[in-house]
DNA sequence: CTCGGCTGCTTGCGTTACTTAGCAAAAAAA
DNA sequence: TTTTTTTGCTAAGTAACGCAAGCAGCCGAG
């Protein structure tokens, strides 16, 4: 396929629906000069602000866009443990010992006497 | 919760891996004039590539960083806290507050009493 | 024919990401 | 002490994103 995918891409899946760059335009918000320059291979690396709101418009996979654009797709979404993650990665490797000492001190800072594990 | 969550977290991770900016320069090919911007807030949404070098050198998930700098995640349902599972769900839901007070709490036990106040 | 609207496209401009080079302060070494 | 190295940060510059405005071609109505 050609160098550039992504225009490409895009081009064909627009035309296969049958709407013009401002269709597009009013139903994604992105202006129909900044679609072209898309669609001709001008852009390489839209925003992914961008290429969800082209993947809404066109009902396709954002991930798959991602794909195109030459971005590494990120396999794993948050889920409503995000917080979870955020703290794990935050903290690093965590031994054993500093974990029992995190839990404790966890414990503590919320104001209860008893430690009890989850 | 911070203005700029990202920026701080990126902080945060890399305090706690005892890393300089130089030294994640190295790692990671981001430069470290970029780095102290984005740490301050500077920047508010780098490119997914830098997301995904740091990811990668911080061994912390990329996905989280997407999220952390605002941008859409695609949603597959996979599990990706590759590697504190255990830490997480042991603590179970913490505040922004509290995760606050354990980063720091975890600093404080391992012996580097020092934190550079920003 | 002219006129008006619609189409894709280009230009010009402001904003932001990102790097190279370098500064000031702290730590370390002499 | 002085000197050197390390660390975080800033400044200047380049490149890219993204939009508003406008241009040229096409078509149907008048």
């Amino acid at each position: 396929m050609d160098a550039n995918q992504l225009g490409t891409f895009l081009a064909s899946v627009r035309r296969n629906r049958d709407l013009t760059l401002r269709d597009v335009e009013a139903k994604s918000g992105v202006s129909n000069a900044y679609l072209s320059q898309l669609e001709r291979g001008r852009i390489k690396q839209p925003s992914p602000n961008v290429l969800h709101a082209l993947a809404g418009c066109y009902g396709i996979s954002y991930a798959l866009l991602m794909e195109r654009a030459g971005y590494p797709v990120p396999k794993s979404a948050g889920l409503g443990a995000d917080e979870h993650e955020g703290l794990a990665a935050r903290l690093g490797a965590v031994t054993p010992a500093e974990e029992d000492a995190l839990a404790d001190y966890l414990t503590f800072i919320r104001g209860r006497a008893t430690r009890g594990g989850l």
